[in-house]
DNA sequence: GATGAATGAGGCTTCATTCAT
DNA sequence: TATGAATGAAGCCTCATTCAT
């Protein structure tokens, strides 16, 4: 791998941009769940990266695409986790709901502090920037889509109840979207593992048609 | 303008420490809705509040006890309009819980966007700051406190069901907070004036026994 | 005079922008005659101004704005000076053309090498930047706009004769300028105090009637 | 493309040095025409000139040293042009003086705008190098050298007149780099095609003896 | 000779905070 | 109390230069 092209002396060092750009992009994840993305200063994340400050600047146009490439990462990252699991879920509606619950509250996010903080804070720069918030905008809009499809599918075959699919979805995205706020800031209120239940609970409550006593 | 008082060099200045304080956070809570905590300058803050530059560091000893400032009055008043509200509400544990979220998502709290905007800055600042946090998980707290207590009685009277208060009040309460999240930064996915409805039909769900048919 | 204001307690301290912002172009003036405008650092201008540097952006947006500060001073002292000594050359076309060749290589503009070696310094700025060239360029239009209209008036009452105005113009500004190079880089070249006559022999020969023998 | 002869690693590199030394040299050229020296970063050079960064310290020891590499190309290739047109100008001082000019003015040093902007952005940092300075009045006094020389002789002869030589040849010098400065700066003060022209009368308007009417 | 990644010093600029009035 | 000038630390970024390949 590269052997082939240590063998040709004329072939000057191989780029590595792309493992450069991860590198750095894990730095301010690492960074920015304790320090936020301001507080997060180029020499932190190059720092966090084991690399040299000057290296961020020649990856990247500037700090901010950073943030940008970071955004991108666990977005992507996030929607293969979730397909992945939602296609093993089978057809069921509220079998397909609770997978997709569980990949946001059980499973993947949650598991590094480092994530969920990072959403969070990333939330926070939503507010405040435009482009973080239109691919901020588009990825909440990506797992709506998807809550969308499930619900109206299963309202359509009579699986499910209740309000129309894009209020419901709406509900179940805010109430994950929610958890994170609190498990990042304020974890001691959400009682050990229920989260997810919790949820499934609420959204069962909402959609599943009431069963007769 | 000043002259008015002293032109009697005996008579003391009129002391307007606390509305001073007022205008100052204020002033951030309006230009953190739009440039986040780090984004607001002094100078920003002291502009917004029609205030010179110096006056801020006169009446708050640095920039980040405006901001505990700016949180003391959000929650104060947000605990104020809510207690009020569910003092109206009366007894039964459904109307209460109703008048709970409705406050939070209907009537006051969504009003107004600099609001809105600088609650989700406030979660944000407080994953990165332990002061900020400190304050923020007490006033999720004190909400969630109110919830149990709903909760709880409600079950005990045998008027609901479900999972546990606690579990069932950290349900509703991140789904406010997630509400809000997505408020501000992606509006157009909550169908317009649905969060309130939406949230009520989760939290019925997930608590009110079921309904034979 | 500042007895004035501090009579009255209420009144703060009084503004002084002007007189910093000609302290800091000072600064800039005496450093780039020796660094150049890229090696005088915000540093050194704020040393040589006797400040401290973060004054400099407190009373300019940037670098750049203190050097288009230095050009509006250098030009619009040198206009004055220029038009006073014009008016006290009286009318005839020769003594105005001196009076115009005197106050730039005789006179005023060489006595401050800090102005000249500055006003080479940005000549090339002036290559460079777009902001700076128009300003360069508005200030040699003015001179040769002037020398025009001496020239013209000469050669209409017959005093002059020789090339249009504009092209004699061009020359007479074109000799002056070399000079400043010339001075500033390769003095010794320049017999000492030859400039001045020297230009006014090479204008009188282009456009003085010919004197019969 | 470098295969053709790394296929056999006995046969040496083939050394090219001269002209990627060019190749920089130009490339310096023409950035510095549009950022100046200051301006021209070495990325910007190798760009220019089709290489690699690298390169540039390969070949260089560091920047200043290309800077100095085109100085000395632009004198040697300027001294080359004008001693050849020199000398097809015969031995008449008026000639002589005129193909002086029109080297300067009108054939060659004009054409090339990047010349022209280099040679301005060179005199400035003539002023704050001292090593660029050295080299730059070198090449003043070897023009005015010249110019020295066919005034001297004109004079001698009773082909010339006026005022000694060397304030003369400073005279004409100036007007020469002056003319470059107002070209590269507001060229349209300059009347299309009129400096050697105004430049020839101005010298001769100097030197020329007097004809009789 | 060649490439382009890597380094780190240093510059411009911002800004919280202090201070003279 | 009030003003706005003043300070200086620190951050982002640029860039000449070096180095591994």
């Amino acid at each position: 791998m590269f052997i082939s092209w240590s063998t040709n002396l004329l072939m000057p060092r191989p780029k590595n941009t792309d493992e450069r750009r991860e590198q750095i992009i894990d730095g301010l994840l690492k960074v920015m769940s304790s320090k936020g993305y301001e507080g997060a200063t180029v020499h932190d994340i190059a720092r966090a990266a084991k690399l040299s400050p000057g290296l961020v600047h020649y990856h990247f146009g500037n700090k901010r695409e950073v943030l940008e490439g970071l955004m991108e990462r666990l977005l992507d990252g996030h929607f293969a986790a979730l397909d992945a699991a939602m296609a093993q879920a089978g057809n069921a509606a509220l079998a397909r709901l609770d997978a997709f619950i569980d990949q946001h509250l059980a499973t993947g996010a949650t598991a590094n502090p480092h994530t969920l903080s990072a959403w969070v804070v990333l939330g926070a720069e939503a507010v405040t920037s435009k482009v973080v918030r239109a691919r901020y905008a588009e990825g909440l809009a990506g797992l709506q889509e998807r809550l969308v499809a499930v619900i109206a599918d299963g309202q359509r075959r009579g699986e499910l109840k209740g309000p129309p699919p894009d209020e419901a979805a709406a509900g179940i995205l805010a109430a994950i979207e929610g958890f994170y706020v609190v498990a990042a800031t304020a974890r001691p209120l959400i009682p050990r593992g229920s989260a997810a239940a919790t949820l499934r609970a609420m959204a069962r409550g909402m959609l599943e048609p009431k069963r007769r006593s």
